[in-house]
DNA sequence: GTCAATTTGTTTGTTTATGATCGATTTTGA
DNA sequence: TCAAAATCGATCATAAACAAACAAATTGAC
């Protein structure tokens, strides 16, 4: 085999998985680990991936794009992957959804890599590169300025790109909600794009884990009526789900299944 | 068998697969190791592949998996550097730039990570997030249909954003180039929005390594007068660099420095 | 036919890729 | 905290692939 060929199907195969050891690379691909390490060594002076002790972390694949998100995922993670799942859920074949760039919505993303006929509209850079790759899913994007905090694109081109299109779905992380002040955000461009997204689409998924509940920030984005659906963790207060049926919002409560883990294949988060 | 015929299966087979190795090619066409390498250095002058220890892979492979810029980062990766850092310089503080995807150019973004003032439009989801840390580098990205490909976007909303906006400079990749045939290239999208930058700029940058030069693709760009500065390795044929300068460009020839190699050191120089 | 130009095969020495070995370092588990 | 295990980086040996020079075969022109 060509050690061109070797490296392609290391960089294949952490398309498909955020990471990979060394070790699982030595049987994969059929040479001894001084080889993979010469690989892994070679990809990462390319910038395709990260190594550490063990294995390597892929760089294309977004999540260690922005630190500041991976360290906010890491609080309540569990939670997190539970309302993407079901968020995932909602998202049917062949619509066209618009994804907001946030922690759980990029969690959700990566469960839509397998769909068809798909149509993910997207602010957000990094959903872009998670889902680059994914044959079924036509991916846009509205372009605009990057905000440096909060990694996404907001702006001129960002807000007539989204006055031209109307969505069936529309997928939004929510930083701070409260029943009577209503959703919020720390951010005057996110709300103002978080306003027109909820205006172009049909449906309005919000989501938001329990620690988001009763609180309030900077910039108002509208009242929780606004919201057709949404979804939260088993951990939120029922007096939240209650008062949010009674707005008329539909609450979707993800449960966190297998709350320990097994033989758990995690790579080691410590640094 | 004629050699004309026996380049042309060359080309048939990795039309077919990606990779090819040495030896596979010369059992199937029956000639020496020899033969198969002269034939293997034609066709990579010719730009059809890229040769690597071993064997072949191919540049036209489009129906695989990955972009095939991507794939080849690794080979040619010092003349890439090169030009990279050499076009680099041509990026002066303050400036408005537009940064095209290639791999070329996003090698260059790298290096613009330590820029203060500097603006960068781009039309690439990896520039993005390459340049996504740097504090002093300001992001806009036009947005677009992302082509699953080449990995960058176009469509209405690029070509709009790109209509607005005026720039210091353009610096583009160059996937053929043609002294009299001028700027072509794989992807019809690609080429249009070339086209777009080319009449946004005040100053258009062309990065292509040598195998790029006496090819020609499929859409049409631009001639090659349309190019202000051209950056390129030290193994282009001089026959075209004057070519291009009588049109009136700039050449700049980038140098492979030496990097941390051994001091074995020796100038073959290429034909 | 000869002769020159081109192409192909062979030889030779060099470079590169790979696997094995050996301390050094890191991680893991007690 | 320590010790065992795993992984790492560096180095070396080997085999394969390489470039370059040369020789042999082929081709085409005269």
């Amino acid at each position: 085999m060509l050690a061109e060929e070797r490296r392609f199907r290391i960089r294949e195969i952490l398309s498909g998985q955020r990471t990979i050891t060394a070790s699982d690379l030595c049987a994969a691909l059929g040479v001894t680990a001084a080889t993979v390490r010469r690989d892994l060594a070679a990809l990462e002076q390319d910038g395709v991936l990260v190594r550490s002790h063990g294995g390597a972390v892929s760089r294309m694949s977004s999540t260690n794009f922005q630190p500041s998100y991976e360290t906010l995922s890491h609080s309540h993670s569990n939670e997190k992957h539970a309302i993407a799942r079901a968020a995932a859920h909602l998202v049917l074949d062949g619509e066209t959804v618009f994804l907001e760039g946030s922690t759980t919505v990029f969690e959700l993303a990566r469960g839509l890599n397998q769909r068809n006929r798909l149509t993910v509209v997207t602010n957000s850079p990094t959903i872009v590169c998670q889902l680059q790759r994914s044959s079924g899913v036509t991916v846009l994007c509205t372009g605009g300025d990057l905000q440096k905090d909060t990694f996404y694109f907001s702006g001129e081109w960002a807000q007539r790109a989204l006055s031209e299109i109307r969505l069936d779905k529309a997928i939004l992380g929510v930083s701070a909600i409260d029943l009577s002040y209503g959703v919020s955000t720390a951010n005057h461009a996110e709300a103002q794009i978080k306003k027109m997204i909820t205006r172009a689409a049909k449906t309005r998924i919000a989501l938001a884990d329990h620690s988001k509940f009763g609180t309030q920030s900077f910039a108002y984005v509208g009242p929780v009526a606004d919201i057709d659906v949404l979804v939260t963790d088993s951990g939120t207060d029922p007096k939240y789900i209650k008062g949010l049926r009674e707005a008329g919002v539909e609450v979707v409560v993800a449960e966190c299944q297998e709350t320990q883990k097994g033989p758990a294949k995690r790579t080691h988060s410590h640094k």
